[in-house]
DNA sequence: AGAATAGTGTCTATGAGACAGTATATG
DNA sequence: CATATACTGTCTCATAGACACTATTCT
């Protein structure tokens, strides 16, 4: 009997001259539950060319086409098995190998590969059976066994909130490349090297909105990591909340794609709305973190621009909350000298009618002690 | 006259065959002013082996050493220059190119490369005079292909709290590998194929202390990214919170290694205190997080036993923030009938002295409206 | 009985919310 | 002037906290 066992696994090595080796332990994998990515596993066609044409590949396709689909497939896998019968690894494998360790993804060898001086862990080299064991957990005896890891592209997204027209509105790019081409998507991207999850997210948050500096607040909200969550594989997408003040130019055509800001409501629940890969659920956990960061922190003050009106800061929680506030209390609260919310600057805004109202700058103040409640019967 | 850049250049191809090819672009790189980080341009030994050596090579070094640091001499340049009269690439240099290529690197080649179906860009194919031409500005080349992306592996690492002894403590393992071998860390692991995030947390928990079940709440609190927080490479960890009643058995000789449970003062305050990678900063997020926690949800009762008192309940609030509270005020706001934070069984305690107190079972609800205030007076 | 713990009653200070009233601008 | 907006005063109600008091057990 087979352990069952999860996950994904590409097998690479020359097909032309060793597929049966390959079919065979294909069968080893797809027999125990795991997934193959590549190869397709189906017929071979032109036997005798360098480079082998499976019949499910598109006619028209070039070599290097191919070549690319194969890699984003081989990338799609948690892990790499070579099929290398006497060590003997070609020059397109040794190519995919090169990628592949670049990428850090596991790799499982055959045999040992010879004229190729790359290192092969020890417990790394075993037959398509032992790496089931292995990977069921269950392996008797003294083998040292290497548990093995994943890698995965760490990347960075964003929820980019501002008001405007007095709505809640979501920075959202429209996607120019499959998977999901022509979606919405939070904006975002991978992190690169020497850079963490933080300075990833304040480059992305510069490049799509020219937004930087000390000023912006970047909170991290929660990373998201189902191994199907992208199709072009492991890729682990932490979510950032920013909130900036009202019109911030849209930059988007920068990255020849398209940003606009849409309202959250819309785009949530919205004809149009679904976002790609799992971007809807990102966002509506930030949208919620957001309505509770109001609550507790003095972060509405980073929706308005550098002077404000007690009014302005009310129209920003109503607009994140969804529901009126009674203005007289509201300014009661918040003007409170103790809380160091917000500071009096002397001076007023004088451009409508009414009262010329004061303004005030962001106080010293970043945690709310009390918090502002949002009463729990205006949802 | 050449032309005067600024920069460093790799070359990479068949130095048995071509040896003189790479010599000859060499030296036009470096009358330009460019450096070559790779080859070394010295004598070759051994030019019959299959893998050269040159005599600059430390000479008991592996070929596998060998590449390893020839590699490295490669991504220390600004570009790479692929040396392959009539497209010849042999194994290494494929494997070489796919490092290369997954990193994101420039790379020109002197001949279309021939067998490796490869996307050559248009424009990057040229002589070595050529590309210098483009590096000093005068004419104008292809840009970089790829944005460099990194690879990292995911790891989940828990707080996992407790009370025992009407103490905070929380679990933690002595690590038997280098690096930081012999100090104190945070359980966790690294994420297997198949699962996400909160399956691997999940699992080493179980493996820690062998709860499981869905009565068990792990609670995801951030991400940790630093490029230079785990010294074996790029390890990003997500810090996950448990909270478990109180004397779940040890379980740690099961992974050959220490666990123990730790005072939490203790363990950030106290001598040897000092624990492994970042787990103290992750410690202390994790105990802040647990505060506000019992503030807001009803996780308190994931601290006691199936069936508790109100003291018990008590015990962990005063334990959690590390401060006394009224035993009647506390008593009367928990067990107000409408939050649904706990639900009388009719069942009371007959084990201690005084009036047998009675017995509650953890209610219905999650989030508590309104929340359990913390005066900002006893911090 | 006395000690110890559980649970309730009651008073006070504080703050949220409702709403009326005042201040000061524009048209 | 009317009107709109900004701001303040005041009343009510809910609740946190302090603390005294009652209830029920064990020794």
């Amino acid at each position: 009997m087979y352990t069952t066992v999860k996950g994904s696994v590409a097998l690479i090595g020359s097909f032309r001259q060793h597929y049966a080796q390959v079919l065979a332990a294909a069968r080893v994998f797809q027999a125990s539950g795991l997934t193959v990515t590549s190869p397709p596993l189906g017929p071979i066609l032109d036997s005798d060319r360098e480079f082998v044409r499976f019949a499910s590949d598109p006619p028209g396709a070039s070599d290097q086409d191919l070549q690319a689909a194969t890699m984003e497939k081989i990338f799609a896998a948690d892990l790499v098995f070579v099929v290398d019968p006497d060590g003997y690894i070609g020059r397109t494998t040794a190519y995919e190998l090169g990628r592949v360790h670049e990428r850090g993804m596991a790799v499982y060898y055959a045999e040992p590969p010879k004229d190729l001086p790359i290192s092969v862990p020890p417990g790394t080299v075993l037959d398509a059976r032992q790496l089931v064991q292995i990977l069921g957990g269950n392996t008797p005896g003294p083998a040292p066994v290497r548990r093995p890891r994943v890698s995965a592209q760490p990347t960075a997204d964003i929820v980019i909130f501002t008001i405007r027209s007095e709505q809640l509105q979501v920075l959202l790019v429209r996607r120019g490349k499959d998977p999901y081409r022509g979606r919405l998507a939070l904006p975002g991207g991978f992190v690169r090297p020497g850079e963490s999850l933080e300075d990833t997210a304040k480059r992305e948050l510069r490049e799509e909105t020219g937004l930087s500096g000390p000023g912006i607040r970047l909170k991290q909200l929660h990373t998201y990591s189902r191994p199907d969550r992208d199709p072009r594989g492991r890729v682990v997408s932490t979510a950032f909340l920013a909130i900036v003040p009202d019109p911030p130019q849209v930059v988007g055509a920068s990255d020849a794609r398209d940003a606009d800001w849409v309202e959250v409501e819309e785009s949530l629940w919205g004809p149009n709305s679904s976002l790609a890969f799992d971007h809807g659920e990102i966002l509506r956990h930030g949208l919620e973190h957001a309505r509770t960061l109001l609550e507790h922190t003095t972060v509405a003050t980073a929706f308005c621009e550098d002077l404000f009106t007690i009014t302005d800061l009310r129209r920003v929680y109503e607009a994140v909350w969804g529901c009126e506030l009674n203005p007289g209390n509201f300014h009661r609260k918040v003007v409170e000298e103790t809380t160091g919310f917000v500071v009096r600057t002397g001076k007023v805004r004088r451009a409508s009618r009414g009262k010329p109202p004061a303004l005030f700058r962001q106080g010293p103040a970043e945690l709310l002690h009390p918090p502002m409640m949002r009463s729990r019967r205006n949802p």
